[in-house]
DNA sequence: TCCTCTTCGATACATACTGTCTCACAGATG
DNA sequence: CATCTGTGAGACAGTATGTATCGAAGAGGA
């Protein structure tokens, strides 16, 4: 006695419907994603999408949810290959105009609509904690001065934000002598020889 | 004999359909402006929105154009003080909920879009050399470490990048002492004494 | 003031899109 | 093989979009 939920033929054509709505968003922007064009593009029936998504903003929200999850991810390596490691895999994320779009999107969004709030705080929400916690291995090992360990949102925000600045206004390519630079700017001042 | 451009009726309507097509906007992101709502709202006929627009993306490209232009001015008193004044400005009009809807719009139909992209270009793009002159004087002056004027646009990236950060992806409110810290960080390099 | 030109709002209209419903069919389960 | 259940196709009403037409009123020159 197969649900809703666990049902093959579901997962198969909800798959599809968000693949396609992903496309269609890239594409052509938020408002290219309807209940027809996914139907369309994913090859399946305009009535199905509906069963899955009752309003455009639901599957527009499940479009954005699906892509962009874990933005920012931090092990025990020493500070500064992480940070640089990290930085270069949100610049090359960056660069990539689908990631732009699907950023924007939820920005722009997140401005009135609760649901995207909470997708752009999983994107950073949980970095803010980790990092506190890899800086604070930092210190203790050395690597960096006291006190470092209660700027972990200063660091993240001036390495990427001036990432963001670069590709969201100027539209450049983002390159690696960028990240490098950013990044040995914000550690400057934590650095113990300083 | 009045033509389409100078009739003080035409500018009236027109006047009327952009303002209403800017408190859509922020309102309800860029698909709430339709020919259909923006004539409701400015009080004026549908025709009449078709007649000055043929198509919507001709409309919301005005209306974002019309908005945002001048987002960075500079002038002749010390660096410091200029970039602090700035940077402020900056964040205070960020801090507005429709000047991050109007941006975020921008920001991501200029991935698809070239008059989007004329617009980003039209806030940004005078920055940079108005800041590079500035910096030159500063540094005829004494006040900066020769060399900085060829860094106006990282020393921005660096001021207005986290501001952005702060506020398009964690959705705070941005206050005074942050601005400041990132003037005197990003300033901190080129400082004589340094 | 009067006359002429242009834009205006309103309306009508064809077409396209949206959201809901029904139904026969095929895939999935046991 | 028998029985559910999700599916695609299509019908349907309601709404939105884009265009054309018309009389009314504003604008500017005589």
């Amino acid at each position: 006695m197969p649900r809703t939920n666990d049902d093959p033929r579901a997962l198969r054509s909800r798959a599809a419907a968000l693949a396609a709505a992903t496309e269609l968003l890239v594409e052509g922007g938020p408002e290219n994603v309807t209940h027809a064009t996914v139907a369309r593009r994913a090859g399946i029936g305009r009535a199905t999408v509906y069963r899955h998504w009752p309003d455009q903003q639901a599957l527009l929200i499940d479009a954005l949810a699906g892509d962009v999850r874990p933005l920012l991810a931090f092990d025990d390596s020493p500070v500064r290959d992480q940070l640089v490691t990290q930085a270069e895999q949100m610049a090359h994320r960056l660069n990539q105009p689908s990631a732009v779009s699907i950023l924007a999107t939820v920005i722009q969004r997140a401005e009135r609509d609760e649901d995207a709030r909470r997708i752009r705080e999983e994107m950073f929400g949980r970095a803010d904690e980790d990092f506190t916690r890899v800086l604070a291995a930092a210190v203790e090992r050395g690597e960096l001065r006291p006190g470092a360990q209660e700027h972990a949102r200063d660091l993240i925000a001036r390495i990427i934000g001036p990432l963001l600045f670069e590709r969201f206004l100027h539209g450049v390519h983002l390159e690696k002598d960028l990240v490098v630079s950013l990044v040995d700017a914000a550690l400057a001042p934590w650095l113990p020889n300083a």
